[in-house]
DNA sequence: CCATCTTATGCTCACGGAGAGTATAAATGG
DNA sequence: CCATTTATACTCTCCGTGAGCATAAGATGG
């Protein structure tokens, strides 16, 4: 980094000028299946290089997107930035920035006639769905495959501590499984060159876990966006991006769970919804269902002016 | 942003060159004030162009702040990446990409004879510091100034959603101060033009509420890093690494009110540590002090190996 | 028409965490 | 010895949350 504070406002680019692109995870739900939207068969994010016509980069991505589907965007949050040296390793390529971005959309927006698609994201990460419990193969292959990646530590302190933390991140050895490390799982298959992305040598060694491999860094920077959306919706009413104007709560409680990639309780579930007045009735009933009808709901767009949004776990004092 | 997704390994940087800028928000707290890294006479925070020699941004931010302090970084975290086309409003000058990070430390480790300087994150933002409870400024000055802005806008329902907005983040008609909404809060006051730097025709109007102003968008990008640090400590154990090797509960509990700007109560914040068995006695006592001697204690880390780190606010079902 | 299945919706219960207060112990300086 | 300051141990009360029971309201098949 730099040299001396002074020269912040520093000289023009010379040896230091670099690209900036602009990486998307565009969410959608539909059906119980949460999608995101990719290109080139499935294989990358849609991504590109930043315009600096625009004002801010959040401009940037939102008429972007806008172009490509047609309708604006619910929600964007920027994700991370990344730094290469020289994407392909050629020393004299661009050395790259790559903004990343998380974005809410519903996939009945997208226009016809793109070169995008929409993939489900457990196509790329089918060890995160536990909604029926854990994936069989976590046990039959996953963590057979870790503990002789962790057997392989230099010292048995490092054998133990690499296991506790395969142990903690997969929720092996009767640990509760936790939805939101997406992004510790990921990067820990591929320390353990589970991942074809991991290994550099060109592809062989082929794919150790199942799981539909990205181009570059992408199925990282996926990773990090489904933790990110797994954390929010907790306690962000962020999933109402993701639903049409009116739905059902088992609707709203099947989009959640999409997410979370785990059940979650029915009564609990529309109990906390309604006790924070997050929705109001349309009136209206749900046709073409199974079992009894539901009431339609819609969000109370209102709740985000009436209240703030964080959260808190200290042992305050209110005096 | 992008014309097209497959361009995106995309030709070499022609109009579309820019540099890459990092941006520190360090922070150290020392005898319950909360500081910050300052240069140039605490109007900017350390930044510098970014040195592509390095494997990743957040190496190339230690690097730098090993250099500057001589002691390793504890916890560093991205903040933020800002763009902004030609900063000086130069049209000719370099697009710029800021890239922010956060970055704890403790001041007794910063070498001495260097042009950088430690400055009370609260010379800042006085109105963020609830420690004696809110200031009376507050009350006095900006509720006041945000009145009439609020009576500025041009509909009365737009009026009381400002005015909504003005109370929820200030904790003004009987509402709880939150203190997490520190950008929020800032943002506000900018769009009120209560803050200097947003009174782009050179600093007339100047100073409408306590607090030093900053280079350009620099107490943003420190508000940012507030807030987020004021969000973690309730989650994850990082205010140790804040803490000298040894300390009482009770210096623990000051450096997280430090943090968070408001009082916590006493008994159960010691209930809190203690079961989560995030310290260890050393066995001394502490030496030069008025009262009872407390106990010293260390931060056990192991935690940060036996524990995962993830909370959850969905009902979830166990089954 | 009834039995059964499916989903919707209302209600209760138990447990644990968090905010708050009381009480006692151990040091110091007059 | 007493006032003061800090340390530390308990207790109590709510309330949020996980969980389960019970009932309602539709469809379907015999």
């Amino acid at each position: 980094m730099a040299r001396s504070p002074q020269k912040k406002t520093s000289a023009p680019a010379s040896g230091n000028a670099v690209t900036a692109d602009l990486v998307a995870v565009l969410v959608a739900v539909t059906d119980g299946t949460p999608k995101i939207m990719t290109i080139a068969g499935g294989s990358a994010l849609p991504s590109g290089p930043f315009e600096f016509t625009h004002r801010s980069l959040q401009t940037a991505l939102r008429a972007w997107v806008e172009a490509q589907t047609g309708h604006p965007l619910g929600y964007v949050e920027q994700l991370y930035t990344f730094a290469d040296r020289g994407r392909s390793g050629d020393a004299r390529s661009p050395h790259s920035v790559s903004i990343s971005y998380l974005g809410l959309t519903r996939e009945d927006r997208v226009g016809e006639g793109f070169e995008a698609h929409w993939s489900g994201w457990y196509d790329y990460f089918p060890w995160e769905d536990h909604r029926d419990g854990a994936p069989a193969f976590i046990a039959k292959t996953i963590a057979p495959k870790l503990k002789t990646w962790a057997k392989a530590a230099p010292s048995p302190t490092l054998q133990r501590e690499r296991w506790q933390r395969c142990a903690i991140t997969f929720g092996l050895d009767d640990r509760d499984w936790n939805e939101e490390l997406v992004l510790q799982r990921y990067e820990l298959l591929w320390e353990a060159s589970l991942i074809p992305e991991a290994n550099h040598s060109r592809g062989r060694e082929a794919s150790v876990v199942p799981g539909k491999p990205m181009t570059a860094d992408h199925r990282r920077i996926l990773a990090t966006g489904i933790a990110r959306l797994r954390a929010k919706i907790k306690y962000r009413p962020v999933v109402f991006e993701l639903m049409p104007a009116e739905f059902t709560l088992l609707q709203l409680q099947r989009s959640v769970e999409a997410l979370a990639g785990r059940l979650v309780h029915k009564q609990n579930f529309r109990r906390l919804i309604e006790q924070q007045e997050l929705v109001e009735e349309t009136g209206a009933m749900a046709a073409d269902t199974v079992g009894r009808p539901a009431k339609l709901f819609r969000f109370r767009h209102a709740v985000l002016a009436e209240r703030a949004v964080a959260g808190t776990k200290l042992p305050l004092s209110r005096t």
